[in-house]
DNA sequence: CTGTTAGCGCATTCAT
DNA sequence: ATGAATGCGCTAACAG
């Protein structure tokens, strides 16, 4: 690879005016050495080394993101949504990815290893939780990063997030249109932080349309099929006259967990009695029924992250450090007409 | 950051020596030098700065991955499986993932840049085809990369894959010992190399179980649920007599449009009617019924590529560039019992 | 406007 | 065994 000192050579000029062509430092150069210089780079086929150019700047121009293994059987239903918006964004802002994982006893190590050694200027976290301790530790090291989701409310970091309230709040007035006054939600354990804000929203919902709470329609479970099955079991436990008739999944796995355990038990989803979930993963327009579901607006979402990031980066103030946006309901077969 | 200056300083010594011990270049310290510079680092909270050592080293320890974008209503079944895995089996090895996009136009271009800018010292490609202008790119600049997939067979680079003729002749005779005999294939377009790799499969697999091959029973379609549904109608719009019993499909998505249609037309599938697909992607067990499949290795792959990357980086030759994997079955619902 | 030069942090050669 | 000095390729301060 030709370096700065070959089209230096071939335009017949110093290094320091190739530089300051290629930096449009204009005050250091006539238009007619900009024109040998370009012309020299085209010649000898230049591209300035980035590697220099980031020990200069004492910079890497890479963001990382973590990605995590998940236990067979699970999976996340838009990681590869996610990952390609994000390196796309990532480049529109001159920056690439840098994909690592970390030791599930101790993720902060893997985050200070390459801080430590420089490989990153920032970091994108995902998968948040409450009393996060990525989050914790970056906050701690006054660490650049934004972060996909939110955590413990009293931490001050920048976040985009998903408004999960609202989504679900969305969703169980959009049954109630239907008709639907049992409207059973299933929701992860309590400790997990977006999965409170969306059992919030279901709770707010009932509020606003003077819905009756009824304990016994609220089960909370792990992310996996098997609870969104287990959870329609134990409601078909009650009286049939105090079925459900529409569930909210709080995720589109645990969702078809419902429809499955549904279908084998012969209630006609879809037809009475209705599913609705949360992601709208790239298979959920070819279940059977279809799934309706609240979409996560990824594009937006990694605009919005790599946005604030740059501003971070470049020490400008953040218009708007936390960042909800709204997920969009996507009616399909799963939940059914009107009653 | 504290940099190696610092430990000498700490440490009483030279820089050349912290160097010297970091690097284990035994013969040029002494023990308790050592000693002394071990704790100067420990004391300092040293480690040494990455940009620097590759600005040096002329590497970047960085391999470049694309990632592409779909169009809506594709995905690809096991990309969070391939990333984590391929991010992890780097990790080992001493690398990081760089990730990054091309433009569909001229996908090169982007290949191009992170060469020239010096930002990788490897690629891995996926996503194969015939002609894959990727391939012959980095060919023609002979840049050090490893494929997932294979291209033009009188291109001599070295590749991992999964061996999808053996895949779907397992498949055929798997469904033959079931006693299957009108047993159908959807296929990709000619053009796709791994599509015709694993219809060589179905044709070999015929051949030698004896069993004859009907054209009208190996159809071509794109990868979509829609051409699964299609090429269902398309048999059954055949003689009852000639419906096909069992249905090879190329992937998984295509089996999932199979499996929707044959269930909307009242065809059992998994008692009497036969359906197999490809690539085992994580939802494929929670499907109704549970699809049947040939899954790709991805771990074993990924493995694979990084360690054929690391002979090619450190100028090892190597022991066998081409590897094929086998898929392995994983026999669910969808195939049903015996006939 | 242009060229010379000093570092960025590190590895390594060459003296001692 | 140790340290001084050089250079990786680049940017930018400074001198001319």
């Amino acid at each position: 690879m030709p370096n700065i000192k070959d089209v230096a050579k071939a335009a017949g000029v110093s290094i320091a005016t190739v530089s300051y062509v290629l930096n449009n430092k204009s005050a250091f150069y006539s238009e007619k050495t900009r024109q040998l210089v370009l012309e020299a780079v085209e010649r000898v086929g230049y591209t300035p080394n980035v590697t220099a150019r980031n020990l200069k700047a004492n910079q890497t121009r890479l963001i990382g993101y973590a990605c995590h293994h998940l236990p067979p059987g699970q999976f996340n239903s838009v990681l590869d949504q996610f990952v390609y918006f994000l390196t796309q964004e990532a480049e529109a802002a001159g920056y690439h990815i840098l994909m690592f994982t970390f030791p599930l006893d101790n993720p902060p190590s893997a985050y200070d290893d390459l801080i430590r050694t420089g490989q990153v200027d920032a970091f994108v976290v995902a998968s948040t939780n409450l009393n996060d301790s990525r989050i914790r530790f970056l906050l701690d090291q006054q660490f650049p990063f934004v972060s996909f989701g939110r955590a413990n409310s009293e931490w001050d970091f920048p976040y985009v997030d998903t408004d999960g309230e609202r989504g679900i709040c969305e969703a169980v007035k959009y049954l109630y249109s239907l008709g639907h006054e049992r409207i059973a939600m299933i929701g992860w354990p309590e400790e997990s932080i977006s999965g409170s804000f969306r059992v919030a929203g279901y709770l707010r919902a009932h509020h606003e349309l003077g819905l009756p709470l009824r304990s016994e329609y609220l089960l909370r479970a792990e992310h996996s099929e098997q609870a969104g099955r287990a959870a329609l079991a134990e409601w078909l436990s009650l009286p049939r006259s105090k079925w459900p008739t529409a569930v909210v999944a709080i995720d589109d796995l645990v969702a078809i967990g419902v429809m499955n355990e549904a279908s084998e038990r012969g209630l006609p989803v879809g037809e009475g009695f209705a599913v609705v979930g949360y992601d709208d993963m790239p298979l959920g327009q070819y279940l059977r029924p279809s799934l309706t579901t609240m979409r996560q607006p990824i594009a937006a979402i990694c605009r919005n992250l790599i946005l604030m990031l740059e501003d971070i980066l470049n020490q400008r103030p953040l218009e708007n450090p936390c960042r909800l946006l709204p997920p969009e309901l996507v009616v399909r077969a799963s939940s059914g007409g009107p009653l």
